[in-house]
DNA sequence: AGAGATTATGTTGCATGCATGAAGTCGTCA
DNA sequence: TGACGACTTCATGCATGCAACATAATCTCT
């Protein structure tokens, strides 16, 4: 097994070629390319100080992972995921997030645990103190450790695939939504971490199911966030 | 949205490169290259009459896809997955055929029905009549079916890159395996079906899912196909 | 002036060459 | 004989140059 690095998305890649491909998906995610913006492969060349030919490969992965539309001989785009397929992503979330909860109910974790527990309080009290930004980040950490702690890096690579396509919808709506506007989802939250310490792994996955969903339907049926 | 174009097992690529790409990962899962066995790209590039370049952006696609190591330096490697990768690539399989199968009786399709009834009749003769090799690609349409039906094209792309980092594994196991031997799975399949008629979208998931499991357990247990 | 054809431009697609670094090989010395 | 070290070999990593094509701008003709 080749040395690998796990981004914060969890999204994991030969480590050799990390700083390029991540670099250049920042700057695309970063939000200063609005979608269907060009994304010239010279231009990232002399953005980066390489040549056009590693460029071309990170781009060629960043099509891969469903970023950037390459169309041969006209250019690279930053691609617009369109409504369809943002419900189409969020089942797969749905889905990915129950199994994971799923598996770590079944392992019966110590760490997570506490770690989970942790995170609920702190939650609650960013919520009550109306920290916008500091209760979406716990509430990432909520997912992500939930996702790491089912132990299966398979999955953690398809959820981190999944994540990146949905990363520039969700800074679009978080910078567009209403910030001071927090619904605590902690209590769904406390809810999967009941079930996960009852060992109740077909509990645990379709709670969190239920919450992924309902997060989700808030995040479509209008463009309001909830900060998950 | 680009042109594409939908491999065997489901995969999206833009058509552009479909040829090279293509012709490149049957040419790693064809077996000719045992796990472990160095990749070279001027090996490819002679092999396809073209240059280094192209070559290369297929491989880092190959790598993305989990299908090759590239080493820094050193080469490319085709990739054999461990076991515990095998374990996680079942689960996650679990996961998306059961999503598929729920998503696929809540739309109460039409078309879908006749096709998978037609199929569960031809699977009986086959099985009837001992001929493994139209009874393994009935089985696999059977699946196929079910997966596209969901019409879900992110969870049809996930799919494709699961099947394909599983694939090395089934053919593996399909040439060493026994020949002979089939265990009708097809029972099982008419459960699947049964609940999707029935619009029972939670028990359809949980038929696919148990279904699923039953033959990877099979699968793990010992290296006796099941076709499945 | 408007429509079609033609040129012009810009970008990608690929081939090639060279530098870099990693293994393996051979030789030398203790 | 065994171990250490320089060297050779070989494959990759990347820069560069040129050709091909899509698109835009221009020109011509009616």
């Amino acid at each position: 097994m080749q040395e690998t690095f796990t981004t914060e998305q969890g999204l994991t890649v030969p480590v050799h070629d990390l700083p390029l491909l991540d670099r250049v998906r920042t700057l695309i995610l970063g939000g200063d390319f609005p979608p269907g913006a060009p994304v010239s492969e010279v231009f990232l060349a002399q953005e980066f100080d390489v040549s056009r030919t590693p460029i071309r490969e990170a781009l060629k992965q960043l099509q891969h992972e469903g970023l950037v539309e390459i169309r041969p001989k006209v250019g690279t785009f930053v691609r617009e995921p369109t409504r369809r397929e943002i419900v189409e992503l969020f089942q797969l979330k749905e889905s990915f997030e129950g199994l994971a909860a799923g598996l770590l109910a079944r392992r019966g974790p110590v760490r997570e645990l506490a770690v989970l527990e942790r995170n609920l309080e702190e939650s609650d009290e960013a919520a009550a103190s109306g920290d916008a930004e500091r209760y979406a980040a716990l509430v990432h950490e909520f997912h992500q450790t939930i996702i790491l702690g089912a132990d299966n890096n398979k999955l953690t690579e398809h959820y981190g695939r999944l994540m990146n396509q949905l990363a520039y919808h969700r800074l679009v709506l978080r910078t567009a939504g209403h910030p001071g506007r927090i619904i605590a989802s902690t209590a769904e939250h406390r809810t999967v971490l009941e079930m996960i310490k009852d060992k109740d792994h077909f509990g645990a996955e379709a709670a969190m199911r239920n919450h992924v969903y309902a997060s989700s339907r808030e995040v479509l049926t209008d463009s309001r966030t909830r900060n998950d």
